[in-house]
DNA sequence: GTCTATATGGAGATAGAC
DNA sequence: GTCTATCTCCATATAGAC
């Protein structure tokens, strides 16, 4: 695989639209088969189309895998990020309310969440090993995770939290809400917006109870 | 793939000697470079043999997956059952005892852990679809999980527990401890058993407090 | 930009010697 | 029970027509 060829050929803001349905199809088809065992042309099948398709946007399958997550993560970001950011909120408000819209775009963007939060580290070593795009995602991920681990210490400094262990007890929220991606499955006559709004308030009660003092 | 081989095979106590080298090599390699990018040559590298070896012992590539996550999921068992079903404890000391172990086995095994715990579903749908082994395994997890909804019930019904949905807070827990494989890495140095126990009680602290009154 | 047709390489799996 | 040698297939990736 040569380098940075994901980056720029996003750049174009045509191909993207291509490229966007493509990714669709290519995150459903690995979140229900499973990277390994799905190909190319199952990925094809899915978007009613043949390979030609697919090459003419992706130069490999690594690449497809890469473009899944990188998506996933810029979701996650966007999810969390304006609220990690808020100056105004208390540290267990705010702790609330990001594992509620971290959650909440777990369950709105599930294919993207369960082939790309955690097969990225494995799979990578095969095959897209140190290329540009790779870096950005792990940039962006240890961002994301920071923002855990800094709400937990600011909440720990004002006595808000517990003293404990930040780094651990954010891996800890981290794996709650990423672990979603193993249980959760969009079910078309339960999946209500108050039931989504019901499971992220949930799982974002047990995180902050989790640390309260 | 044909039916129940695994299991038939591991009757033979001669046989699971060998085997367990094979599945301790595989369990590695897997985890180190995952499951598609790794060659059964690979593991072969890492046993010190050849693949003429493996192939002796398991028929498949798939029938290796299977195996490392139907033992990992025994030493789960093993680490939680007996606690789970102890008759003396109070809820809450009983769901921290069951996180600490649990989180200890992930720790002594991560290698089994890491591949097995969540690949499982997505693989198995290329791989090993309804055979015996999968049947067996499915239920297995089924259990473990249980224990987690009971005690949390069992809590919630005395009182010692907040009153919430058990089903979706086990899942927060079991997400935080099997979300390990992610982020815990084996390390020679700052490994002690101190470190490991420091670990486990935080992340068991963590599950409690988000639960208890 | 999408297709059909094709090449090719590599990995899973097997046969049979030792 | 383990090895070497080999087969076979099929998924990735490409070439080139439309």
């Amino acid at each position: 695989m040569r380098q940075q060829p994901v980056t720029s050929r996003s750049q174009d803001p045509k191909r993207q639209m291509g490229a966007r349905e493509i990714l669709d199809a290519a995150a459903l088809a690995f979140s229900e088969r499973g990277y390994a065992a799905t190909s190319i042309d199952d990925v094809a099948d899915v978007l009613g189309a043949t390979k030609g398709r697919i090459y003419h946007y992706f130069r490999t399958k690594g690449e497809l895998f890469i473009g899944i997550h990188r998506r996933g993560i810029e979701w996650i970001l966007e999810a969390i990020g304006p609220t990690a950011e808020r100056a105004d909120l208390a540290p267990a408000d705010k702790l609330r309310e990001m594992v509620r819209q971290h959650a909440l775009m777990m369950m709105e963007h599930h294919t993207y969440m369960g082939v790309g939060q955690f097969l990225i580290d494995i799979h990578l070593a095969g095959e897209g090993r140190q290329s540009a795009a790779m870096e950005e995602i792990l940039r962006m991920r240890r961002q994301f995770e920071d923002y855990y681990v800094k709400v937990v210490e600011d909440g720990i400094k004002t006595g808000a939290f517990r003293d404990t262990d930040p780094n651990l007890v954010a891996k800890a929220m981290l794996g709650a809400v990423n672990w979603m991606h193993v249980w959760y499955r969009p079910d078309e006559t339960r999946d209500t917006p108050e039931q989504h709004e019901r499971i992220a308030t949930t799982l974002a009660d047990h995180a902050v109870y989790g640390i309260v003092a």
